[in-house]
DNA sequence: TAGATTGTTAATCGATTAACAATC
DNA sequence: TAGATTGTTAATCGATTAACAATC
């Protein structure tokens, strides 16, 4: 396997295509196909051919010109480059519906993520048991922060506590925030925030269904 | 209300952002303050200032120099632009945990989402009313469509059933899908798709607490 | 009036797409 | 070999940011 050392830092939307090529390989790979075409890529998911060469070579991986990309190889190759294989533990915080029905789903296990516990501020909450994980008090999150060396959090509680919770999560030590809430938070330098913003998208798919946006 | 009549299509990150400046707009309000300035609404985003100006441009509002936008008619201004008092009935397809966690927030009621039905094809969830939402086979749903005149279809359901699921409900009529489903979806021309790709979100905040990311 | 802030044009930046030589 | 496909440079496109005249 040719690997092209390449120092640049990757695009974030390049990023973000990467996760869906590693899904068609993985697909391919069960059809036992053995080789596949930036051009056939690029069909499945209505792209430009050129930029799904450009984002593989961004990974670092060379293909073989006249025949493709090996098949196999590429998606090990994205594996590694993703980090799937390093087990990234994470605290959710948050224990409504939507922080259950993420404690449940087990699909980005494969991509490294480990809900390692799950926080509330609700008693009633406290104790139980969600999935095969403890429900734990606010309060002990940051001692388990250190125990368990866990950087990542998911929060999935109301916009109105977002802030307070942001600060009191990253002053325990929370390097980056998976964030559910329906806020815009304001962290320090160096704490990495993913917004996952529902209403926005929910916002543009009615206008783009009202044809005020193109496509 | 001074209103430019604008007839460009606005960009999609125009768009994403317009959520944001209602919602300060909301808190503003309440704290009962008259004019804000792009550079105020710029700093809470921490964005530029001209950008929060062309976006707001975009809309169609117009400010006033040396006072800033009025509060009040902004928020409203957003609200008829953004089309929050148009209901938007949609079928929430995939009683799983997301589904039934999307079911139960209604969150989103205030931008116009109203979750008018969930369907499921498992025959233990057909029948269970969710968050008082009735949850239907989904033999029923191209009927339902028609007497519903539902246009949008939330899926929260495998990936593996995603393209004949999508299939299905784009030939019973269905023309706007907002897809939970981690799966890229083959659609005819017309149909629009807005892509909740939770796994590309998860990936890029995992790889910027590893350094490899830019901010 | 002077100062502050808008609205918009021009400049910059970065991502996407086109073109094409290299190559197995 | 001829043809197909890569890898990459150049061109295009679109979004962000800078600059500044207009204005209340």
């Amino acid at each position: 396997m040719r690997i092209n050392m390449n120092t640049k830092q990757i695009p974030i939307p390049t990023l973000r295509r990467l996760p869906n090529y590693y899904n068609i390989l993985c697909s391919m790979l069960v059809e036992n196909q053995k080789f596949v075409s930036s051009a056939k890529i690029a069909l499945s998911l209505d792209i430009d051919d050129t930029q799904v060469r450009k984002d593989i070579s961004a990974t670092g991986y060379v293909g073989k010109p006249k025949v493709g990309f090996d098949v196999k190889e590429l998606k090990e190759h994205l594996e590694l480059f993703l980090g799937f294989k390093n087990l990234k533990p994470a605290f959710l915080i948050g224990a409504g519906n939507l922080g259950i029905a993420l404690a449940k789903y087990d699909g980005f296990k494969k991509y490294g993520l480990h809900i390692a516990a799950i926080f509330d501020s609700n008693p009633d909450k406290i104790g139980i048991k969600i999935s095969n994980k403890d429900v734990y008090s606010m309060s002990l999150l940051p001692q388990m922060i250190k125990e368990h060396n866990v950087k990542m959090a998911i929060l999935t509680i109301p916009g109105e506590y977002a802030q307070d919770v942001t600060n009191f999560i990253v002053d325990a030590g929370i390097k980056a925030i998976w964030n559910f809430a329906p806020a815009t938070l304001k962290v320090p330098e160096g704490i990495h925030i993913c917004n996952q913003d529902l209403a926005a998208s929910f916002i543009t798919l009615s206008l783009m269904l009202e044809g005020e946006i193109n496509t």
